[in-house]
DNA sequence: TCGGGTGTGTACACTTATGTCAATGAAAGG
DNA sequence: CCTTTCATTGACATAAGTGTACACACCCGA
């Protein structure tokens, strides 16, 4: 093949082979993520993978590590973020849904289709989860819900979010914005006001 | 190995083979769904295989089959199910959620995980998906809801039980039971008479 | 300029999967 | 019994993946 020195530098590193690896783990799932396809996507030798890791099992560990530290830790701080009312409070957790770069909806779903087939994974995932709603659950009782109360809404907002992405839809960004108060409404018992909305709208560049 | 006319009867069958790639299916997802492995699963000769199955892409078929037939069907039947009040007919669709006979849970993740890395998949699932939706809609707009108070509400109970799925939990029934009223009134926004939950929870055989 | 660290590539040994073919075994009916 | 049908098998050819060993090229500092 011969195509040293194609660009000037020195052409592989760990997150050259993390990235094709996050890419191929988003569009087929764990079990296509194999060095041969990876290197063949780079084009580089199979065999300089090992270079940068022990083996296939600490490119999918790193592959992990960056599904964790990303998504819970932006819903746990929406979730905590400073709000004057409810629906304000829900309005802020809705930027996650919205925002890819607080919350990776694809690597999500890989991650927990991944557990299916890895106890592993699932330990992970499951650790997850309960952060996630317990964050949630907190958010409604500062705002005065009872416990079983807060428990049963935090569940639907966060589980609507999991089936959400687990349908895989692609839809336009109004067509989602238009159902958020009715979500708001069901969510929470309480309307949001039109001031609430227009700051939301307002930050997701929408002119609802 | 020797172990022929180990039952009085002849061994194999197409539905052997399916029953076992089911099973990895839930278990492994489609990748493990392989010949060989299913073959030291049955204690048969791999090749066996083929005199049942053209090859491995016929038998992934017969798996979603099986799948379309059990799942959708019998969701768009509790959703139009006789019901008083709107609160019953959710308690209709809630028996879906909790009686296996009805709707497979495990399967239906399996599936969605699937679509992940096949777009044929992807096309069933979300021709599934909107099948599913639409009754719960017509269930909504039968109780006088509106049309984008429907489309919202079917959205949200759907999404949450995809979800609930998703998150992989094993809950003991009781737990799951008692956030039932809770939820009724969340996603009906009418809370359930005592009687209408007697009589679901009596033929889920609980007594709460 | 020379040598050590840093990447990369070729060759090898091994494993697991696929699908075809021809041979065979068992049960059942005439 | 002999043939047919259903069911199973082992041998073969092929493909794709894993990881190791070792040689080679490139870059930089002494």
């Amino acid at each position: 093949m011969e195509q040293r020195l194609n660009d000037g530098g020195w052409r592989g590193s760990s997150d050259l082979w993390l990235g094709a690896a996050y890419e191929t783990l988003l569009e087929s799932g764990v079990d296509a993520v194999k060095i041969m396809p990876l290197a063949k996507k780079l084009n580089l030798s199979r065999t300089s993978f090992y270079w940068f890791f022990k083996d296939r099992e600490e490119l999918l560990g790193a592959l992990v590590s960056r599904w964790r530290e990303k998504n819970t830790g932006n819903l746990v701080k929406q979730a905590g973020a400073y709000a004057e009312t409810i629906a304000e409070a829900m309005l802020n957790v809705f930027d996650c849904w919205l925002d890819s770069k607080l919350f990776d909806s694809k690597f999500e779903f890989a991650v927990r289709s991944w557990a299916l087939q890895s106890p592993e994974i699932l330990v992970e995932v499951q650790e997850a989860d309960q952060q996630r709603l317990d964050a949630l659950m907190r958010m409604f009782v500062g705002f005065g819900q009872n416990e079983s109360r807060a428990d049963v809404r935090a569940r639907t907002i966060y589980l609507v979010q999991i089936g959400y992405i687990s349908m895989q839809t692609e839809e336009d960004i109004s067509v989602r914005m238009k159902r958020i108060p009715e979500y708001v409404e069901i969510f929470t018992g309480q309307a949001p006001e039109q001031r609430e909305l227009d700051r939301f709208f307002a930050r997701h560049g929408y002119s609802g």
